[in-house]
DNA sequence: TTGCTCCTCACGTCACGTGAGGTGGC
DNA sequence: TTGCTCCTCACGTCACGTGAGGTGGC
């Protein structure tokens, strides 16, 4: 009975270091003990301690070290515009991250139509065009609309429509189909961690399929370039 | 007439500091006077000098400094071992660089069938799905075809096999001749640096294929997550 | 009790950036 | 002659890594 209640009470399960970097290291590979340290040192993440000093990491502050070391490594932000940003998001507040690069818009944010198209400078042809080939959903876009947007202007420039991307399109949705396959039978085990699991799985396949992409056509490349 | 013979004996024409980050500005955008010195100062290039003291780099140098910067960027190098490496080349040997990641197998080097083998631990049948598939050609191997072998491993290790990759093929392929529709006209030019051109423009469009692929992808796993 | 994990603190390092104070070239 | 480019040198900085010397927990 008592550790029933006790396990509901910290119910926040807590992490040595040790512990948190052998959970985030397959994220994260370049993480080690002195990085977490500094991060500490620098007011990113302030752990829990033990009487002897021991640290001690919330599940939360887990969650907090994954978007800090995600905004770090994929945005290359420098830690006191990250630390900034996580203290505006504690104080309630909704900041705006410095569009530094297009991509540092906040993951989860939404878009409006109208939004996206200001965000990015697409024309009206080519909107439409990605939404005839199923590129943009309904309102409102997420992130990843807003950045695919971006791509389009960019191929533009080059004569190329959304239309010449029907191939593209399509080749994604059967990896897709390819990636589901395997993550599914993970999430209908309905483990504490399977959504988690099923995602990091997803996003190795994934990369997988991009290496394989982008080598084949860097072969090309370099037989343009020699 | 003199002057003739002046354009031939240095015929190697020397560029100012400004120039030289005007001319490898575009390829690499984090540039900065500062860090051309601070590359002199590490022993990495040293440029000639007028008799007041100005930098002069020839076009060897700027050669040089895009192999350093190019390494240092896509390989992640320290220029320490960076420039251990050049000066390995200038001796006249043939380094190995240090292969921190796969990925920083000396590009153009080549591999017998059997290298690639031991090199990724592809199963025979994988390699041969794969050749079938286009994935590998015959032999020499180029540096990307063995890290399409390490993806494919990858891929192995969650049930999916080369036949599943059919269609990531075929769309790869429809990209590729995208791609060459844009860069042939570029390269017919006959330009001088056409070639360079129409290699920058060939990475820049397949990187916007990549992104939308990527983002099209991402969406789906965030759904998995949430 | 024995390892193994964890702690702090000082110092080192890698790759530059900044700014003062000064000179050179079209 | 006037800007603009370029120079050196000292110091700063960002993101950690290293190692000494010491304590804590299953």
């Amino acid at each position: 009975m008592e550790s029933a209640v006790r396990s509901i009470q910290h119910n926040q399960k807590l992490y040595t270091i040790g512990q948190v970097l052998a959970v985030l290291k397959p994220e994260f590979g370049e993480l080690s003990p002195s990085k977490l340290r500094f991060l500490e040192d620098q007011g990113l993440i302030t752990p829990d301690r033990t009487e002897a000093g021991y640290r001690k990491y919330s599940e939360n502050q887990i969650e907090r070290l994954r978007i800090v070391l995600t905004l770090q490594r994929d945005q290359y932000l420098p830690l006191k515009v990250i630390r900034d940003h996580l203290d505006e998001l504690d104080a309630g507040r909704e900041p705006l991250l410095p569009v530094a690069s297009a991509a540092s818009l906040r993951k989860g944010q939404r878009f409006s139509t109208n939004q996206l198209k200001a965000e990015t400078g697409i024309s009206d042809q080519a909107f439409r065009e990605g939404s005839e080939l199923g590129l943009f959903a309904a309102q409102p876009h997420s992130s990843h609309e807003v950045e695919i947007a971006f791509a389009l202007v960019g191929l533009e420039q080059f004569g190329i429509q959304p239309r010449h991307l029907r191939g593209l399109k399509s080749a994604t949705e059967r990896e897709v189909g390819i990636i589901t396959g395997v993550t599914e039978p993970i999430i209908r085990k309905k483990a504490l961690d399977s959504q988690a699991r099923a995602g990091h799985i997803a996003r190795e396949i994934a990369e997988r399929f991009g290496a394989i992409r982008s080598h084949l056509i860097s072969e090309v490349i370099d037989e343009i370039e020699s």
